[in-house]
DNA sequence: AATGAATGAGCGTTCATTCAT
DNA sequence: TATGAATGAACGCTCATTCAT
């Protein structure tokens, strides 16, 4: 018996094609960003090559995005900013020590940014923030600040149980940003060590770095003495 | 017996003044273009910002240096590339023990370099080295390869004199040069961590990555098992 | 006998929605494009905004103007051009003195054109003609040349009836144009007075130069002496 | 003798060449965007068409002028702003009869002003500055206020003499503006009437235009009950 | 008939580099 | 040697117009 679908199939895929391409256009137009973003960095990326790259003419680009900072802005969000969220729901449901908690954060922290083209964003806003103070802001504002919230949060959780000592928490998000800031540099500069991929096992290194600080945070400050 | 100088210091005071005036000049450039590419980056570094901030007026400046991209490289080994040299000298002239070697030149490092401006080269190189190939190529031959030559020679005598595990060679250098890196690229990232400073004594941090390392040289590999 | 209408009324009552729709199309545009062809300009005017005034889309604009000039020649043959052949009859029509003809011109003109958004495009032309020259030659052909036309039928009426003086008709029209202009120009121009409005009585400014125009008109040229 | 000028006209014509250019540069450039400025509008006029008809390149053009916007209020500073400092000297140095000083005004203004180009700004304003919000103030601030207030104070001065009636000094200016605000929108509006030039004599008329402004700022108020 | 996504020529502005002085 | 006026290629962004649906 003739489904719909088969009728459906004659007519739909011209206007699927074009239906799905306008809603598939800021995807492509996002995803080429942030592939030249990364690549290239802001400045150097020309609002042309991201069309290119999208199969789309110039014009189209401003369709999508008002100017190049909120394309990139867009980028931010889709790849970092936005998933804070889900992110933060995952603390609250997580249910295991605030140890095993930390190890886990760092660990999808790398598989779902880290070792993905999105921890390109954050080596381009290092390198160049200065330039484009408003971008700086954003991003501080998207992903800076969700960030060391989420670490805090999770901190707290620890010394409010009584599983982590009643360390300056400030000083201990660093402790742990500081790894994950230093693969994520690592990884975009191909340029002091050629071949800094086979050189640092990252998930090796990670699990090192959260044993330490770890470490640090269980010891009782007292008890050292 | 009479040097080829204390001739030149007798027949040509005039041209002495002139010329030490005028290579004054390019010295004066060189600082102006090492404070401005490092605040800025390369390519949002203007040659008339640098010009005025050196003294002098646009002209000038591609009077001295043909192009950015040789004032850059210019940057690179007055103030990385040009004093390996030197270093080398002190490396054939050390006497104590290897490990020592590299506490000191780690130490030193972080003196001469790391703690200068001069580091921001590295994360420039790091930032923009894609979109410059020529410039990444020279700073490799003039940088990369040198320093790890340097590394390469320490860690050999090392293996020679017994001192160390018959390691591999190139994983060795990566361990020595990491935490550089990481010092380096945190000392010029103000994105991230807002008080990146306070939150990582340098010294420190290399110190004990130091012993880290030497740790890993000295053991005796079959020793672990 | 039954005329062509009343049969199309019969049967096609959906056509006739829809044709009144489908006409009713180009009359919002062309309100749209009036009021915002007056209030920015021509060049400065977006199509876009054109549409989005009249309710429409972009594409649907094109489909009954084909450019953005073919729209200004409808504006301003709605507003302007095509309404001389009524005011021609109306001056076929017209019984009493040359001279009230003429006080009645200047009158009804305030009324229909003067005091309305119309009289803007002639301040628009006379802005932007010299960068539109098809569009100015359109406007002489529609505007220009059909009210010279009128004035100088009335002119040569009131000379043929030994009403006015035989003077020179061309210098005359324009003296009976210049307030007329001039007071769409100072209706359009916020600028210089910034209470135009208040500062002139159009109606009696213009009543006053029509009796002056009449004074020059119906004095004998010979009796000044 | 050789006078040196023998020598220098040997060498200083290079220089001077050189030296003179680039000093006459500005001028040649706010030259040039006055006609065109007039010729074609603010927006229709392209700043690489100014550059091209002083005779230098795009670049050069914002080597003195930072932006579009910029060299348009210079073009107004030059021909009008920067002149009521002289026109104010002027009124200050007038010894003869009010009525006499506002005479000498509007015709001194049209061989000044009116019969330039630089008239042309003032319809520019008029038809763009809607626009153009920034110009329009710009233009408000160095042209039509320090106008307005210069006529101010010649009906001030009439007043209190005793030569002028008491009148509403706003409401005169009006009666003053209007008619060098029309000569000016005439002469550039070659578009309703084939031949402006001809068929009204500017200085005629703005000599008609004082007397009957000067004959109601005469009459004693209450003598015409 | 109506849509609105897509195009691409065009403009204002920047900046490394040149060169006459 | 030193200057700085001049250049022109390049980029971000706009908008009238087209066309597949």
């Amino acid at each position: 018996m003739p489904t719909p679908r088969f009728f459906a199939d004659k007519i739909c895929p011209v206007r699927a094609k074009r239906e799905r391409r306008k809603e598939a256009r800021p995807g492509e137009l996002l995803a080429a960003a942030l592939d030249l973003f990364v690549e290239k960095g802001f400045a150097a990326t020309r609002a042309e090559e991201v069309a290119a790259r999208a199969g789309v003419s110039k014009g189209t680009l401003f369709l999508y995005f008002p100017s190049k900072e909120e394309l990139f802005k867009a980028v931010v969000v889709e790849n970092l900013g936005g998933r804070f969220a889900e992110w933060n729901d995952e603390f609250e449901a997580f249910e295991g020590t605030t140890a095993d908690m930390l190890r886990y954060c760092m660990r999808v922290w790398w598989e779902r940014v880290g070792m993905t083209k999105a921890s390109g964003l954050t080596k381009l806003m290092m390198s160049e923030g200065t330039n484009f103070p408003e971008l700086a802001e954003f991003y501080r504002k998207e992903v800076v600040r969700p960030g060391h919230s989420l670490l805090r949060r999770i901190l707290q959780r620890g010394i409010d149980r009584g599983e982590f000592a009643p360390v300056d928490i400030d000083h201990a998000i660093y402790a742990v940003v500081a790894p994950m800031v230093f693969l994520m540099l690592w990884k975009h500069s191909a340029m002091v060590c050629v071949d800094a991929e086979t050189s640092l096992d990252p998930e090796k290194y990670l699990a090192t770095q959260a044993e330490t600080v770890l470490y640090g945070l269980t010891r009782q400050p007292g008890a050292a003495a």
